[in-house]
DNA sequence: TAGAATGAAAC
DNA sequence: GTTTCATTCTA
């Protein structure tokens, strides 16, 4: 370990030094800085004296000096290994970048979270809060702190769900290997050498076996800005180190290996949606678990900075992963165009220039050719198309007002939806009880009696339509109920609510094998958190078992088709109605699967603000899936409020 | 872009 | 044992 930290004296080394001294120092800064925390100092103890020394330093600067050089490694990451074409193209040095790879930098595949990063990303918002103005950096001590202070058994919990992001990670991408850029061989120069490499293994990368191509004598000349066969050119002067992977990324197609478990067939990609604020809805970072992922989220930064959307989580992380892949149509086939006025429906039926929703794809042959019921077609019709849509229609609550600080709240309504409405209840009866116990954030969940559905063969309009008024008047309460703190005890007017459903006993017995908890506290808390400790800061949570899409799809299945509407632009026109009334913010929607089928992780689509569970028919919800969803939907909760606030 | 925390993973 | 990087976002 001691070799080579002696200080290069190259005018671009000592350049780079003050930074990378800086960050490397940060380790020793840590350790010399009295701190008045016994826990900080304990860990200082800990710490092994030769960490004292400089060597590290002097690596660190090595490592960055050479990285500079060389253009950076980024991808060193990316399961391929491969160099990425940035390692040339960003290279300043006018011998090395004429030469440009052909093939398209892997994009970049975060590490897994560890418990502590989660941790901290869960608290990050409440600590903002508590302590407004407070930079990352003091962030993270106060969240270290309380890190340190937390029971085993709750480091625990965040352990198990870094385990689960880890396996979700491995799943996804099997050969990822964490790579980090090491630094290179000591005595080399940073000017030097072995990274300067004249020879062309420095333009070989082992995708194209070095099909690199020499470029005119400027590295990046006007005329090739255009040029589909070179890769951007300039990823990482402006961008951040997430970012800038983007623009690679949006080339990606919903069955590559990435996404590939996005959003199953590449129905997605026929939607037709309008260009309507893409920017937050068409934007899904995957992530391991959601090909969102979960972990993936979020709009497009803003500046670096968070999402500007109205209620989005926090937490939108994985920018770097690949947005949804949506080709939106013309501005003149939007769903909703401008100038449809009030009353749908947004299209005529069977305008054949103008794109429906479903594109030519597969549900319109279903449409067209085979005499199946509307049922059976919208069944067929990917739930997140519907969801999104029925988003775009529907919007979450946005307040127009700002209400005076003591009467801000701004809590959220949980839309609980899928086929298997006994599954989705129990959902509902499990979200609503584990919110209520929440050890993070107080909630004062409430399960809401949702749309009624016809049970019989037909509906009519008429049906429909009284349905839809009513659920104007509705919207209003539930906006009222999420935007009002609690003062007063809500939980009788909870718990009356919630056993409208009737099936709270069974929901009850069920837990008691869905594993929760094993024990009967869970039962025992409140359904609300609306006890002697409710305060300003308890957020009321409507959980619908079941919301606008059931409701559209029954009486789309049910009102005969009488005209020309195809069976996609019927349910259209249905879900058009919801127009007005406040939408959820999320979407949990129960997916039944076969027992044979592979089991699917809970998987967040931010864009569509919908969250998945899978549940084998007949089955039961598994623990390790109750668990991530309780984690999402408080992360989602606490990021959106955070955001309204 | 460093920094602040902790921990996993790779050397 | 050491180093990097996962997250976040301001100075």
């Amino acid at each position: 370990m001691q070799v080579g930290h002696t200080p290069s004296n190259s005018a671009i080394d000592d350049a780079k030094i003050s930074r990378s001294v800086r960050k490397s120092n940060r380790i020793n800064d840590t350790r010399s800085t009295p701190t008045s925390s016994p826990l900080q100092r304990t860990k200082d103890e800990r710490l092994p004296s030769p960490a004292l020394t400089s060597p590290r330093s002097n690596k660190k600067r090595r490592a960055q000096s050479d990285e500079a050089l060389n253009g950076e490694d980024v991808d060193s990451t990316s399961p391929t290994d491969s160099r990425s074409p940035r390692s040339t193209t960003s290279n300043r040095s006018p011998e090395l970048s004429p030469h440009v790879c052909l093939c398209q930098a892997e994009p970049k595949i975060p590490r897994p979270r560890n418990p502590f990063i989660l941790y901290r990303q869960h608290h990050q918002q409440a600590i903002i809060a508590h302590h407004p103005g407070l930079n990352n950096p003091d962030i993270s001590k106060i969240i270290g702190e309380q890190w340190k202070a937390e029971s085993e058994e709750t480091k625990k919990v965040w352990q198990d769900l870094a385990l689960e992001e880890k396996a979700r990670h491995q799943e996804q991408y099997p050969d990822y290997r964490y790579k980090p850029r090491r630094v290179s061989k000591p005595g080399v120069s940073p000017l030097n050498p072995s990274v300067q490499h004249t020879t062309v293994e420095k333009y070989r990368c082992p995708r194209c076996g070095g099909r690199s191509i020499k470029t005119p004598t400027s590295p990046y000349p006007e005329s090739a800005a255009g040029t589909p066969i070179l890769p951007p050119p300039n990823y990482s002067e402006s961008s951040t180190p997430t970012t800038r992977y983007l623009p690679v990324m949006t080339t990606l197609s919903l069955e590559s290996p990435i996404r590939r478990r996005a959003h199953g067939p590449s129905n997605l990609s026929n939607i037709q949606v309008p260009p309507v604020r893409e920017d937050i809805t068409s934007y899904s970072p995957l992530t391991p678990g959601a090909k969102k992922r979960r972990f993936d989220y979020a709009p497009p930064p803003n500046n670096g900075r968070r999402p500007e959307g109205p209620y989005y989580p926090q937490y939108a992380r994985r920018d770097s992963l690949p947005p949804i892949q949506v080709r939106y149509s013309p501005p003149n086939s939007a769903i909703m165009p401008p100038n449809s006025a009030t009353m749908p429906p947004p299209r005529t039926p069977r305008d054949g220039r103008r794109n429906s929703i479903v594109e030519v794809g597969s549900m319109t042959s279903q449409n067209d050719q085979s005499p199946r019921s509307v049922e059976e077609v919208l069944m067929n019709f990917p739930y997140q198309n519907k969801i999104k849509l029925l988003g775009r229609i529907s919007l979450p609550y946005k307040e127009t007002a700002v209400p005076s600080p003591a009467l801000r709240i701004r809590g959220a309504i949980i839309a609980v939806e899928g086929d298997d409405v006994a599954a989705v209840r129990e959902l509902s009866q499990w979200l609503n009880d584990r919110l209520a116990k929440d050890s993070e954030t107080e909630y004062r969940p409430r399960i809401t009696e949702p749309p009624k559905v016809p049970n019989d063969e037909s509906a009519t309009f008429e049906d429909y339509l009284d349905l839809i008024k009513d659920w104007h008047g509705m919207s209003r309460e539930m906006i009222e109920y999420i935007t009002t703190p609690a003062t007063t005890p809500t939980s009788s007017q909870d718990s009356a609510s919630a056993d409208k459903n009737g099936d709270k006993d069974d929901v009850d017995a069920d837990r008691k094998d869905s594993a929760t908890s094993s024990d009967s506290s869970a039962r025992e808390a409140p359904s609300s958190g609306s006890t002697a400790t409710d305060g300003p800061n308890v957020k009321p949570v409507i959980i619908l078992p079941t919301f606008q899409l059931a409701a559209s799809v029954a009486y789309a299945s049910r009102i005969p088709i009488r005209d020309a509407y195809s069976c996609t632009d019927h349910w259209q026109w249905m879900a058009t109605l919801w127009r007005g009334t406040v939408g959820p913010d999320l979407t949990i929607y129960v997916k039944t699967h076969e027992k044979d089928a592979g089991a699917t992780k809970p998987e967040m689509d931010d864009a569509v603000r919908c969250l998945t569970i899978g549940k084998e028919k007949d089955g039961k919800f598994t623990d390790a899936d109750l668990r991530r969803v309780g984690f999402e939907v408080s992360e989602f909760i606490n990021g959106m409020t955070q955001k309204s606030t």
